[in-house]
DNA sequence: TATGAATGAGGATTCATTCAT
DNA sequence: TATGAATGAATCCTCATTCAT
């Protein structure tokens, strides 16, 4: 019995993953050589089966069986499983950073900017699960892949500064408290909105309640921005 | 060249384990045939190897190789690897129970009493992290063992317990809003202690700054304290 | 078409080997549980595989095919292809080495004991095939493996120091020259001894003899023994 | 990562190959399509990947990568990896022979005649150390390949012819035995410059004594010129 | 209760070679 | 003539598990 070959994997219970192979297939003519697609196609299978079983849990033949070539190619393009890993967080981390130059924090008013900040961030990990379960196995490796990234800390730079911008035109405008720290806030901010995602099904378990149905999402969105607000606000 | 029978594993990185095992030898005699001891001692390990490498990534050799005993007596006790590691699972949260029977916080006036239980919330995650780890390890396997581990539910109801109460006493007091639900309030506090724990690695990677240093871990527990106290406050 | 798997391979054209099976089975009693004889089992049939196809040649396969255990034993007792192609080194000089212990050259006059010296030599490396080849491949390893064998040095210490005593006692006696250096006179030795087992397909194909032939086998002898002497002796 | 790729090989250890890739660049025109510069460049590669890692240890890829074209080339030239090897063969083999044209032993007087073919032969081993290696491999290999080799089997009569006149020279002038086949002296030459080439590197293990340095050499190549010159000569 | 030996099924990786352009 | 992309068939190795003592 192969575990890793059956169409899903434990997490994905029946929403669609957010790596579509809608996008592999976008050019009408399908070329027989078209290494661009190939990767990617091999890329998006493979960021499913690893963010679904995690790195060893993953396996090579149940990528490549899913995919539109052979496993030779996996190991033609990425190396190897971990070079293959490494390949997908590569995409991950890109395709936020990439999200994120849409957000123009810069030009709200600050408690405007700031509820911004925390309801892309919260839509962010609310649907990009694949993200939130790759970062969560990465911890387990001990960070080990994501170190050699490098689209990692750049991201992370650029957070830190939106907030830290956001911060001084609160306090600036008298709205904020100036005691807080730009990457405690942004751990803060990242912890409400990771935590429901990446334990959602201990969650789940524990309570009765799926954190991401629709009305759960809808309160904890708010719930969330309000929190962070009061955090932030300046008391008189 | 045994990748798993290192003495310690990805995310150890110095710190020793809350699998201490020194206790499995607390008995002066050591009887030549203790069943207890022995599964105390594989239990301890398998709790290292478990939280260190992911249920997958955990090596049945090297549980074994650390252990008094054999590979043999590990089946003998708990069957199958699956069965050992849901007996770690029960372990695990059995250990946390336990603990928060001395927390009386219905015996503390509302606001005192939530800081007790945010900062009890916040000492345990950061001590406890092979709990946190095998929380973070059972949401990659979809919860699927912690289903039937026992007494994982009852934690979790006496938990909401000690927080409903609490609610109620503060709105009563016309300390607390009254529109907060208990159980997210649980998964307000739950997100801002876990996240910095379970993710302490990528965090480390991203800013530079371990957030298990006594200073940061200081300045997060006030954080947190802070936010969540704000966040149920009564405002005017 | 597995190249490894058929009986012989390349080299041993219709000569047993000189690791033959039967040591492995010397024991009435078939016990299903004997891990010398299985060791030994695997080591016979590697020397023969490493010493026909080489070490990259050499498929574990087809080791374990041949053998009457499975290949997962075979890295349990040896690890790695590696370690056991090291295995067999390390046996292959022991075996020698013992042998070598039975020559009391020191007891014969010097020019009987050089005769005797290049005879057994020559006799070891006629009958030793398995021995002569896989130093050849050592060679071509560039001695990677050897050095690691612990019997490796040893063995040679102790022949020059036979070879020094011989030399000593030769000069003494008025019988061989005062010039010549042992440990050159060692290679000299080898060198006859060796080529025309080493390379003897070579030779055969370029002159349409076999070499190894009794009749050739026995010239060879003389003439080796004969151009040794000639080349030790003291000249008036 | 790829064993092949580096640039040497185990046996190079900083001496440069035989088979410069500078031949393969001899023309000041580099035209665009030059099939016999693309077939020599690849011998060349092939010439040391061959030598140095043996025929199952040699790796398409590596030869392909160090050479200016492609693998298909090889392929198109080659035909196949064996094909390629024995197309190297059969370079070596015509290169030495067309040195040996240069030696004009019969016009010297026997005994300096002698010498002369010892010198060329000590010398030839000695700086070819990829012919030595190649015929190694072919040993291991039961010279299944060189027997197809063109050159092979005319350049062995040469050798032999030159030894006949040699000796039949010297036992006419009183100076040489008149008992010595040439075929076996010509294998007792080749043994005394072979050996010393083809397993320097377990010899350099076993004595510390690498036999390539100048000085061991040049104490060799007297050593073996005395040794065969004393195994002729005529004594009274 | 305890143990070293043994194993089948699978898992990652590499190989020489061919295809489409 | 030349080339990057693609591949099936091995090839080495590891895993959780069971057996015989």
């Amino acid at each position: 019995m192969k575990k890793g070959s059956k169409a899903a994997g434990p997490d994905t219970n029946g929403i669609p993953s957010d790596a579509t192979q809608k996008d592999a297939r976008r050019s009408d003519v399908r070329r027989k050589y078209d290494p661009e697609q190939t990767k990617r196609n091999i890329l998006d299978v493979a960021t499913q089966e690893f963010s679904a079983m995690g790195l060893t849990g993953a396996r090579v033949d149940a990528i490549a069986e899913r995919t539109n070539t052979t496993k030779r190619m996996l190991y033609y393009y990425f190396g190897s499983k971990e070079g293959l890993y490494q390949a997908v967080l590569e995409k991950v981390y890109g395709d936020i950073r990439a999200l994120e130059q849409d957000l123009h924090v810069s030009e709200l008013d600050p408690v405007e900017g700031m509820r911004a900040l925390v309801e892309f961030t919260f839509d962010y990990h609310d649907r990009q699960r694949d993200f939130v379960r790759l970062v969560t196995i990465e911890n387990i490796n001990g960070a080990k892949y994501v170190e050699q990234v490098k689209s990692f800390k750049g991201r992370n730079v650029t957070v830190i500064h939106t907030i830290e911008d956001l911060l001084a035109r609160g306090i600036a405008a008298g709205k904020f408290r100036n005691d807080v720290d730009a990457i405690d806030l942004h751990l803060l901010i990242s912890s409400l909105c990771f935590h429901r995602v990446g334990n959602r099904h201990t969650f789940g378990t524990a309570f009765g309640r799926d954190p991401s149905h629709p009305r759960l999402r809808a309160r904890h969105r708010a719930m969330i921005v309000d929190a962070v607000l009061r955090f932030v606000r300046k008391e008189d």
